[in-house]
DNA sequence: TATGAATGAGGATTCATTCAT
DNA sequence: TATGAATGAATCCTCATTCAT
């Protein structure tokens, strides 16, 4: 019994050691370039244990991809529970999405490597629906809020799909553009204002009535 | 005379050839996983006829990049002189860089693959620098646009290049997540909707509203 | 225990089958005509496997050289231990160094061929000074001969470096041109010949010869 | 006429550029290294044109030995008749001898390099002993000389040829020793001493006579 | 005669994956 | 279960030579 549970333990160990320096060393080099012995090398196994963990380098990526986002969605819930009014929930929602990216860089780095086309193509459908799966839930959070929002007036009329989704492209595109812009390492100070600009400049845009003006009778 | 315009006829039908089976093949592969005998094939060429044109893949694939790219921002600019106001220009610009892109979906994959830090690690300081100009000039005639709309009293005072790159990162990610969320082909119908929308709230935000707080009674 | 060594084993063997297959195909085509399939094929092995043992193709050049390198300034050493006299010892050094190169041919071509600007070229700075440095121990051994037989006035005064180099260098010769000259398969009563004579040349003209202007008659 | 005398000059004029570009490219590379197209491109004329001159890139390097080693004989033999006896006589070519090849290190490359395995299994038979043949010439006339002086008494009994080799063999070895060991660039006053006691060593022991103690009748 | 565009075989190296131990 | 040695397909690039113009 102790023994199997300390091989139990080991196994726990071993597959954590890997998904970490997997991790590492995606993020460092990329799905393509990466190469599995630098993982085994940094994880301290041998190549071919790897193999007894995951059954192919895409494997491995789709672990680390799944490995940190399932706390994602969990996170972001939180966030908007702490919100007050549906206005302040997507301020919420949208603040931690930003401050999440930033600090853990690397794994932006990585989900955004994943849509990258040559990735998707060493995927089987059922892993690329796996990661998917977790931008929608995070999407959906955010249309809630908009759904909400619209429904007591704060916000314009519109389709919340929609327009969490052009949070989300905006949100996922500055980070993007200065991630890559920046060498690679954000400057932080000049993200922040402008995500923060882009927030506001959109929650006006939502907030907007389309002026009804006294349209004639035939308009 | 003939001899030589022969010979240069030739020469151009080889680069042209090389130049479009390039473009599909980096399109359909990406840049890493692209082969060259691939490309010599389907050009129909041998394969150190390639480097009798470019000197390398990377080359290659930059020039894919510019072969296209330099009208771009001509088109782009033309887009907009035929706007009358700010607001119109803007609208144009959008316009343009959507029906573009839609139409040239396969451009769009490979300028995005660009930015994928891979390629960027095989190309020349010099031919990044090529690529990347023509994403600013693109930038700069959209800030000019906005520029304008503010000076004129269009929109809310801003700083137009932060703005602008607002609603360039919202084009491009709309577009970007469409194609790849589509399995690669655009739903035209649904992305053309969400795109005019996404614009639409961009300009309500930007648009100055002188703050009527003792507005009629119908607000 | 005996799963290890015979692992072990396994590697011990298949180096040495890939060193002494390098070796020959060094020999038939010389560094830079040589190719890694040859090899990997004669060696029995898959051509990634070389990689395995060797970091590149110089490398493994390298390797081949020190492979019997090291023996050979030893040898040389025990050839000068066996000699009476300081003249003596310089017989049975060239004696060595004669028997030795003829009876391993192949080896003094590859020495050779390392010194063309080509192979060095491709090797390290320390990977040349490894071999070099062969080269230099087994000139000191000589020079070291050489200065005893100046201070025991074997020899006449003379810079024992330079003559070393010198006798080193008639050596090498000889054996060089007889190896290519004579299609690359000594005939070596020839060449015993020549070579005899040349160190006997040599040996008549370092020894002291008090000058006797008035020496008999017979002179 | 004037038209085909205008085209032999202009031939004339190609063949002499092709050479001299040839002779500095082998010189630089080496053969194996060295590409048509630096040559073509250096000689000013397109790279099939070289094929109307030579008839492999083989050819070509034969003919740019052939080209200045014609004179290199005939030179030496002037050498020779400068010289007053035997003696005289042999210091003289050996001064001509380091002379034109410290003067003309280049060429002296060339020659050596022609002795690499590689380049003489590109070249066909009758290739080989043309530029072979002009060793054999020097090493006559040296030979001639030797035996000039055993016949007039100034050296001892020997077999010119034989000993003929061993001079030459030290002189192209302590030349090319200097040129790869000094990165290709000589030092020439080192060169310069080692090189005279190097004869001057070969000298004596040409000249000493085998004691001819009174020797028993048994010995 | 001269050109230079085209050729295509050839070769070093990488690395995900397998499998005997 | 873990190992790590072995594999071999895959790929970019070079360059002597050819041949249509």
């Amino acid at each position: 019994m102790s023994d199997v549970s300390r091989r139990e333990a080991k196994k726990a160990f071993h597959r954590r050691r890997i998904l970490e320096t997997a991790h590492d060393v995606f993020f460092r080099d990329g799905f393509v370039e990466a190469n599995l012995d630098d993982i085994a090398k940094g994880a301290g196994v041998a190549k071919g244990t790897l193999y007894r963990y995951f059954d192919s380098k895409a494997d491995l990526y789709v672990a680390v991809l799944a490995h940190g986002g399932d706390i994602f969605a969990e996170r972001m819930r939180e966030a908007r529970a702490e919100g007050d009014d549906a206005v302040d929930q997507v301020r919420r929602i949208a603040r931690f999405y930003f401050e999440h990216w930033t600090a853990n860089e690397e794994y932006f780095a990585i989900f955004w490597a994943m849509e990258n086309q040559q990735v998707i193509g060493e995927l089987t459908p059922e892993a690329v629906k796996q990661v998917t799966s977790l931008w929608s839930e995070c999407l959906r959070i955010l249309a809630d809020a908009i759904q909400d929002g619209v429904e007591h007036g704060s916000f314009a009329p519109c389709d919340p799909w929609e327009v969490a989704n052009i949070f989300w492209t905006v949100a996922n595109g500055l980070i993007r553009t200065e991630h890559l812009g920046a060498q690679r390492r954000l400057r932080r100070s000049r993200l922040d204002r402008i995500f923060q600009d882009a927030v506001e400049l959109l929650l006006r845009g939502m907030t907007v009535r389309t002026p009804e003006p006294d349209s004639g009778p035939g308009a």
